[in-house]
DNA sequence: TCGACACATTCGGATCCGTCAATGTATTGG
DNA sequence: CCAATACATTGACGGATCCGAATGTGTCGA
């Protein structure tokens, strides 16, 4: 699988939305600090297991949706915000209004060929 | 799963962000006209069965990524432009620069809770 | 050093997804 | 009408995904 559908599969879990959330808005209970949260907070406010969490984590920092940074005992996941503005680029580019004129003439509606 | 999960996993097949490039472009072979496409074309450029072909229409119009309109026999698609327009925004909302401030300053560290 | 803590990894089971083969439905040309 | 066309639907199979329980790894306080 292409790493653009990798990254959408990522996004495709409504755990992984929430916890995305979670880390946007970064009002965790107790181990926040600016725009970081711990695995522990998370942990909390998606009511799974603790591996469940680390594997979803696991899942968004591979593909580069989360960044993740150690510090002692504690892992710290924060918004990859460059991650998101590709991505939203690419959708962009699908909103962008059609330009006519490229197709050949002779190709509307020709079901001949079938 | 809530929709906008829904539609991050249509966007999680490599087929189907190939089909949404087809749509994209509209230059497909014999049965494009301006931004529509009907899905032989689809089946001839993914070169996947025909039912695989539906069945990943069906995804793509039912997240609204993509808009069916039926003409006769054939089955023209279209890219929704809105649909992507909207997904853009929501993840240009993870782009936008953290406020600090916020938070509570006695949050910050406070491990002891555990 | 030793136990408690924070998190990662592995494993097994249940469920979901993508695919094809076979079949169904609706439209068109002869 | 009737056969051919374009597409949708169903059923079944292999593989991927999600989850919790058990276990492993690294860190810190006592």
């Amino acid at each position: 699988m292409n790493d653009l559908a990798m990254t959408f599969k990522a996004l495709s879990d409504p755990t992984r939305v929430r916890i995305l959330d979670l880390l946007k808005r970064a009002d965790a209970a107790c181990c926040s600090k600016d725009d970081r949260v711990c695995a522990c907070d998370l942990e909390a406010e998606v009511k799974l297991s603790q591996p469940a969490v680390s594997h979803h984590m696991k899942c968004l920092v591979q593909t580069g949706l989360v960044e993740s940074e150690r510090e002692g005992r504690f892992t710290y996941y924060r918004i990859n915000r460059t991650a998101f503005a590709r991505l939203a680029s690419f959708l962009d580019g699908f909103v962008g209004s059609y330009v006519p004129g490229d197709a050949d003439a002779t190709k509307t509606g020709a079901h001949d060929v079938h």
